[in-house]
RNA sequence: GGGUGUAUAGCUCAAUCGGCAGAGCAUCUGACUUUUAAUCAGAGGGUCGUAGGUUCGAUCCCUACUGCGCCCA
């Protein structure tokens, strides 16, 4: 079982011994007082003020470079880096040189917490630096950290390892500054969104994760069991029907940042679980929220950088009100000429054989419009676009759109090419929704592993009466990617799903 | 799920037409009281992803498996 210690990892043990036998506490229990950060210091210290001359701090030892009986070294802490001055004689005044010559200089590692005290200054170089005259180990790392070295902003060794970063986030979160600052950036997103939407009056509530039935999207969902209740339940795949119930209990406006779980393919842009914020506002309807959605996210784009205009990749994406706004039909018409607006299933699948959409014999008119706009329209839209009314047999929970056939209420908005949110006004009519739902069943019988479950409890609540709403859903995972510039939804994930690692 | 690429030291990467496995950083020993990819002198470190096969001989060729990446469904 034991597994077999590197040199180095054999190395740092027996430097613990040592520090040990030398009376020093390699892992000591009192608090570190600490009275500044990092950027603190090279923000605001003035060489001619001579601020900060009694600064405490705390970090990660990330490089050293001994040069007898003075060291430079570099601490990192959670703002970032500062170079450390210390010197034999001023951490060790008295005639034991040990801290200094065993533990500084020899027993301490790249990695290890320390804490110093001392006064700011700027050495010869000009390099804001601290002058150390306590210091303190706080924890000694027993695995060597891979050593990513930076001259003029360029990297070298730096870790490209996928695996490595996302098995192991802490290593990653510790050498990569650019990492902590993406989820640093992606909470911020997310308390932007909820200050926007709390600053309305909207209440932020949280509904069950472990549903009897699961429903609101169209999805496989994961399975599991309660002992107690000898019951199956099923992981969420949306909060919808909850939030619903919750606008019928009479609330104005609800949300919850959900955490969704949907048993699928996993790629750049899915992890099987993954963060849905929902929105329901009642007495407005999906026009409404366009206007909600855009001013929301128009938001977070300033919040996070200060302008509308965010890179990502290759593209300087506008966020600016108000997005371009086209109906499904007429994106596809601008798109490829062609109206299908009139068109039956039959006419659908000339289009696509012309336009050399595949398709297979299960589609109905729905999905085939739907494969048309994804492999026409969607990678073609890069700035933020509303797609709005969609066909009725893909939008169970939709209603009906007020004056189009055959069509109901609702928008995604496309940005990068990519599905970042979804709305519709929602069905209130309890009749309607109990025959979408009956469709849905019939589908599920023709072997549609992603239709949608008969909930008669939600039927229940929409009977005693639902005032007329609109919905949104918005990916966050997606519009964390979009925010950071990340191109795959693991950058965006603390700990992205992966296959479980075996240990020896 | 299909296709494809990849796996070599703690990290980043070489090399081998099939014949003792290499560099930089990191590590170890020594020198150095303002360095900054610190420098200088020396040293150690590898089940070449795993399991089979071909071969006198495999890190290299073949097969399968596993992880990870990319493209597609």
């Amino acid at each position: 079982m034991a597994r077999v210690l590197s040199e180095q990892e054999q190395v740092r043990r027996e430097a613990l011994q040592k520090i040990i036998d030398l009376g020093f506490e390699p892992y000591p229990a009192a608090s570190f007082d600490v009275n500044v950060n990092s950027q603190e210091i090279l923000d605001k210290y003035n060489d001619e003020e001579k601020n900060y001359q009694e600064v405490s701090l705390a970090g990660r030892l990330m490089t050293k470079r001994v040069m007898g009986k003075a060291s430079f070294a570099v601490l990192q802490d959670a703002y970032g880096k500062i170079q450390i001055y210390v010197n034999r004689d001023e951490i060790c005044p008295e005639d034991d040189k040990n801290l200094y010559n065993k533990v500084f200089k020899k027993l301490l590692d790249i990695g290890d917490f320390v804490g110093v005290k001392g006064h700011v200054f700027k050495t010869k170089t000009g390099e804001t630096s601290i002058h150390v005259k306590e210091l303190k180990l706080l924890s000694k790392s027993l695995r060597p950290l891979p050593i990513v070295k930076e001259k003029d902003g360029e990297l070298y060794n730096e870790v490209s390892d996928p695996e490595l970063r996302y098995r192991q986030r802490y290593v990653d979160l510790t050498i990569n500054p650019k990492v902590r600052e993406t989820f640093v950036q992606r909470s911020k997103m997310v308390n932007s969104m909820r200050a926007f939407m709390t600053e309305k009056g909207y209440l932020e509530v949280e509904t069950p994760i472990l549903q009897p039935l699961y429903g609101g999207a169209a999805a496989r969902p994961f399975k599991t069991h309660h002992n107690a209740l000898d019951t199956t339940f099923y992981l969420r795949i949306a909060n919808e029907l909850y939030l619903k119930r919750l606008i019928v209990g009479g609330y104005d406006g609800v949300f919850e940042f959900a955490k969704d779980f949907r048993n699928e393919g996993m790629s750049r842009f899915h992890n099987p679980e993954f963060t849905m914020l929902e929105v329901y506002v009642a007495y407005t309807d999906y026009q409404w929220m366009m206007d909600f959605t855009e001013a929301m996210i128009e938001r977070v784009a300033m919040d996070l950088h200060g302008d509308t205009k965010v890179q990502v990749g290759e593209n300087v994406i506008d966020f600016k009100r108000p997005w371009k706004r086209f109906s499904m039909y007429e994106a596809i018409e601008h798109f490829t000429g062609i109206d299908i607006s009139e068109m039956d299933e039959e006419a659908l699948r000339n289009v696509c054989k012309e336009l050399h959409v595949p398709i297979d014999k299960t589609m109905a008119r729905g999905k085939l419009i739907d494969e048309i706009f994804g492999e026409k329209c969607e990678p073609l839209l890069i700035q933020p676009t509303f797609i709005t009314d969609y066909p009725i047999e893909m939008s169970p929970l939709a209603k009906k759109h007020r004056s189009k056939e055959g069509l109901v209420e609702r928008f995604e908005a496309i940005c990068n090419s990519k599905e970042i949110c979804n709305a519709f006004s929602e069905l209130n009519d309890p009749i309607d929704q109990r025959q979408r739902f009956e469709a849905q069943l019939e589908l599920g019988k023709r072997g549609d592993e992603e239709a949608m479950m008969l909930d008669e409890d939600f039927l229940r609540a929409l009977e005693y009466g639902m005032p007329p709403t609109a919905g949104l859903g918005i990916g966050i995972d997606r519009l964390a990617m979009i925010m950071t510039n990340s191109p795959s939804i693991q950058d965006v994930l603390f700990f992205p799903q992966m296959k479980p690692e075996v240990f020896e």
